[in-house]
DNA sequence: GCCTCATTGTGAGGAAACCTCAGTAAATAG
DNA sequence: CTATTTACTGAGGTTTCCTCACAATGAGGC
């Protein structure tokens, strides 16, 4: 019997609300949060389409996403120079700043969550999880 | 730097939509074959909160998924004899026979999906989220 | 037997995080 | 210069879950 798809699902539900305790305190969902960390590790500015693909969404959802961090002033929508239908994301001064706080909450949630896991556990579950989701 | 939760849910996600692409055909979401599926293997009347309990939802949200469970006529409501508080899920006879088919393809989608995995990455897997899900 | 308190399920209401489909505007191919 | 493709977004929907409040019932103390 195989379970280990719903112990997936209910590892994901787990993770999100408590990485959403740790970001409602901004004013910011999960989501965001995870889109602004891209945002933010890529340091240039990132296209929308390509912000999708870095979060597996499509690029309708990721409209989304950036709505709602640019109503929070975390991000601005900017013109691509090379290419007039493409739209660059790319953070704000308050954008940084509040990226930085984030940042530390999630990995404070996640660290909290993945507690329970050896080291090694922790490093094949990422290991697994890449092989999963790599060749789609 | 952290991605572990990014990777959970976004295999989660894909899980779900792979699952629920395999379900669809017969009218029933993802969740509600999660239900049906408890509700077979514990093969006698199972209270609505134990419901939950296995499905590691809160009592609320388990009455909205025998709701649709039960408005397909896969389950139906009884009163527990011991309780007259409580309420008792059961299977149908067309839920049994249903569930049967939804099962295997269920088992089919979860295969699919964790088949690039080496057999022993498997059960690792599958342990790990235990130890993660198992002490809350 | 009562009174209080906890428990069980559900109505009401809502939020998060996705999706598809259709449409506009711009780039690119033929 | 038409035809197709690509990049985003408006409109609308779905799924899955949550909290809060409440009625009915059970259970423990006096």
């Amino acid at each position: 019997m195989d379970e280990t798809a719903d112990l997936l699902m209910a590892a994901a539900r787990t993770l999100r609300r408590r990485y959403g305790d740790a970001t409602a305190r901004w004013g910011i969902t999960p989501s965001q949060g995870r889109a602004l960390r891209i945002v933010l590790a890529v340091d240039e500015p990132i296209r929308l389409s390509a912000l999708a693909e870095r979060l597996r969404i499509v690029p309708r959802s990721a409209t989304e996403v950036v709505d709602g961090l640019e109503g929070h002033d975390l991000v601005s929508r900017r013109p691509d120079p090379a290419d007039r239908r493409a739209v660059c994301v790319v953070a704000t001064e308050e954008g940084v700043r509040l990226g930085r706080l984030i940042e530390e909450a999630r990995q404070q949630a996640a660290d909290e969550f993945l507690q329970p896991l050896p080291e090694e556990d922790r490093a094949a579950l990422t290991r697994i999880l890449h092989t999963l989701l790599d060749d789609r």
